[in-house]
DNA sequence: ATGAAAGCGCTAACAC
DNA sequence: GTGTTAGCGCTTTCAT
């Protein structure tokens, strides 16, 4: 194996100093306009790269950062995270991927491993079961920033960047009111993510406060098999509705097979209105209107708010991003 | 800002030696058990936590391991990278994940991002584009082991991990055949890959030798929009053909919304059979009969070459994934 | 304009 | 069983 270019190499083959090389690739202006022509030519030619961890152990401080998520192949998180590497590899920083499986246990691993790694910054979208963040909180005491998306814990005060989930829902609520639906099917997610139940909460607000004589059937559905199953037993009956909420994109795609299986036009037998960070709806004829969660625009801003925190803008807040309907014609 | 543990630090506390300390913490046999206790016990209440750039710059290796593909958020790519993720912490490696966006320029960025961040070794999925692959191959030079999946260079001698593209569009030529069907509309991805190529040569031979009567249409697309608009198009037509195979998950997203445009019953109207990472055949229904070219199968191939290589066994290979007909009701 | 030297935190060969 | 020392490659302060 060829050995790697150092400093000390170069030094010693141009006759100067580890610092003169060092100082003369860095364009310092101490450095005669020659000598770094030298040191330049030199290091191009040998390959020269600045050994990264001899940096991060001088400087005390690295160009990665950790990304905790439950899962990478879901409708959402890939699009978060490959905004989030955009952004990232702009500024020079890389990400280390982690998958907490939705398993507390796994997630304390991986925080373990973002540690070891010494990552500058850490975003996090916690399972559905952490309920105990402290640990989280620890990284900020040794001025690691750690940014909650998405699912983000209900109580403490931690930076946090996520949907506006109670607008998200209303702003469903209200163009299926104003289509003058009556009869509605509202399948929501696991019912204690705190997303699940501000989403909710606001949908049955605007019913009841806009439509209050409209029919809603709220269910749960944990899977899409689950939201397949809701939306057959639902539409298959005498009874069936009118309209189809879909709070997430897994949901919608149960909710989608099961109105194929059962040959339902869209709209004329049953209309579809989702959540979703965009990419399903499209995939459907007609496609389905759906009030956007983008996950790109959420690594965006998470990103943006990583930077400010490395800037000195180290406040705690909450950041949200706004919800717009996008028409299909499903509704 | 809390200050972090070191050796030193706790072997000033302790009134010891740093490389008793060092020694007490990695278990070594020359240090009384008594000292191991006292030091154990101090270190967890500090918290330490071992200095992985200290670690990385003594040892010269690092236990990060490079990925990058064109693009995260796609059908293959995304569950490639998490069951690599799965596999690569069960054995305390971490994995930086780079986006090329299909872009040479982009993906030689990385390649410096992945040199620079010194990973132990690399998975990359080259871009449509790339054609020089010395770059890569000159990580082998410095001992980091670069694995090519999916999308390999089709010439040079390197460690490559793929799906037995041949077969796998061999199977799914056989089952048109069996299924008596005699108007085949076949959509293929980009011409220029060689997967595409091998694919197609594989798909016609099948036909030609075994069915050479078979109306075949074959036709590429580049996109989700081009496979709609040619299975749109094909399917409107007087002359429809009774099955449409799609090469790829995009190509069937971009196939299926035509279908239901068309208002075609599956497989009534017009059979279809696809080659698929096994997620998106699921979502319809019927669900879509697939060849099964799995992400996750090729992450952990992957992986368990790349720790292959990590033991010793260097020379170089090329690992194919079997393909396997996955049924539905579509043909 | 250049160099010497200290030190980041750790490992490991070599004392004793 | 424990300590001493050198050194990984780099940055940075302080000399000259």
């Amino acid at each position: 194996m060829k050995t790697k270019a150092t400093l000390k190499k170069i030094s010693s083959r141009l006759n100067l100093s580890i610092s003169t090389v060092s100082r003369a690739l860095k364009d310092h202006p101490d450095i005669s306009t020659e000598t770094k022509q030298r040191v330049m030519e030199l290091a191009s030619l040998l390959e020269y790269e600045p050994n990264t961890y001899a940096i991060n152990l001088r400087t005390n401080s690295s160009k990665l950062l950790g990304v905790i998520v439950p899962v990478i192949s879901t409708y959402f998180y890939h699009s978060f995270i490959a905004s989030l590497e955009e952004e990232a590899r702009k500024m020079g920083y890389s990400l280390v991927i982690f998958q907490s499986a939705d398993d507390p246990a796994i997630e304390q691993e991986n925080l373990k491993l973002c540690k070891q790694n010494r990552v500058a910054g850490l975003f996090v979208c916690i399972t559905t079961y952490t309920k105990d963040i402290s640990s989280f909180l620890k990284l900020n005491e040794v001025d690691i920033p750690v940014i909650f998306f998405d699912k983000v814990p209900p109580y403490e005060a931690c930076n946090k960047v996520c949907f506006a989930d109670a607008d998200a829902a209303a702003i469903a609520a209200e163009k299926i009111i104003q289509c003058k639906k009556k009869k509605v099917l509202a399948i929501f997610g696991n019912a204690e993510l705190s997303t699940t139940k501000k989403r909710m909460k606001s949908f049955r607000e605007v019913f009841s406060s806009k439509a209050p004589q409209t029919k809603l059937n709220i269910v749960y559905a944990n899977s899409f098999e689950e939201a397949m199953m809701q939306t057959y037993t639902a539409c298959s009956g005498t009874e069936r509705p009118d309209t189809v909420f879909c709070m997430s994109d897994e949901i919608l795609t149960g909710a989608m097979k099961a109105v194929h299986r059962l040959k339902l036009k869209i709209p004329a037998d049953v209309a579809l209105i989702s959540v979703s960070n965009g990419f399903i709806p499209r995939l459907f004829d007609p496609e389905i209107t759906y009030v956007e969660t983008s996950g790109a625009e959420l690594g965006k801003l998470a990103f943006k708010r990583m930077m400010d925190h490395f800037g000195g803008k180290t406040f705690i807040q909450e950041l949200h991003i706004p919800s717009k309907l996008v028409e299909g014609n499903s509704i």
